[in-house]
DNA sequence: TTTAAATAGGATAAAATTGTCCTTTATTAA
DNA sequence: TTAATAAAGGACAATTTTATCCTATTTAAA
């Protein structure tokens, strides 16, 4: 709706992660995948960004796999996760896609997106993976289906 | 940023088409397309879906070209251009792509949504073409750069 | 030390979106 | 009636996004 696939996915992936890591559980991409229900080789990819911008942490060979750990947990946010895969056009690009659109020489929907926008930036920053993690433990979400 | 490519060009056609229309001129994809620097055989396209959705309207032949009659500049708001290019995914979708997701099995941004989702769809709603189009005229708005 | 399990990463393929080209159809004006 | 003009529409091409496959690297445990 607003994010591409690769970001839903990558959301999905962090959330599942945090929400096994608090119960010290590590997780292959092949489970995580299964449990999001998403392509294991894309979502492979996926996870390779979100490990080198440090929002998940990735250990190889047997017993390894993902973590994130429970202070980082408190750190990222989804603006982070958006930002790590998309890019921050969400935030920065104009409605209408012109390339030059600011208060000044704005669009005619730069007034009508400012509060959308804001409202949603806000959202994304105020959002930690703990707090949606902690909503599927308590089972009032979901990341399936 | 929210909508395709398709789509912001459509909004940024019918825009102009609408300006046009309030002088009384009718206007060709080639005109339209250098106004709102777009592709002009892609921006040809889009323009065919709009015409099928009564969006604007089409007179071939010399002195042909496209046009908005004043009363449907009060009828045609931008979540019906929208709804006729990217279709209405972006109201009822879910944020994480989830096929099924509600009040009753929400994904974990579902309630975060909830807000954002629904200030974009009054606000596309209660915007109509005469509005945008009178922001241009007077020298408020831009559609190219 | 060897084997197996796991991520990392490169190359490639498939699908969707964006963009182009050319022919057909409608219509106006000379 | 003919010529010219403009949209309609079909076929195709390029680009981007999504997805797969295979090999390399790391590491734990037997």
């Amino acid at each position: 709706m607003m994010f591409s696939k690769a970001c839903e996915y990558g959301i999905r992936a962090a959330v599942y992660i945090a929400l096994q890591s608090l119960d010290g559980r590590r997780v292959s991409v092949t489970e995580i995948a299964g449990e999001i229900d998403s392509p294991i080789a894309f979502t492979a990819k996926i996870l390779q960004q979100l490990t080198r911008n440090n929002i998940v942490n990735s250990v190889k060979g047997p017993t390894g796999g993902f973590e994130i750990e429970r202070k980082d947990m408190d750190r990222v946010n989804l603006s982070m996760i958006v930002k790590a895969i998309d890019g921050d056009n969400i935030y920065v690009g104009c409605g209408l896609g012109l390339k030059e659109c600011n208060a000044d020489k704005p669009c005619p929907l730069h007034d009508k997106f400012v509060d959308i926008r804001s409202n949603l930036r806000t959202m994304l920053k105020s959002t930690s993976l703990y707090e949606l993690a902690t909503g599927l433990e308590v089972g009032l979400t979901y990341l399936k289906r």
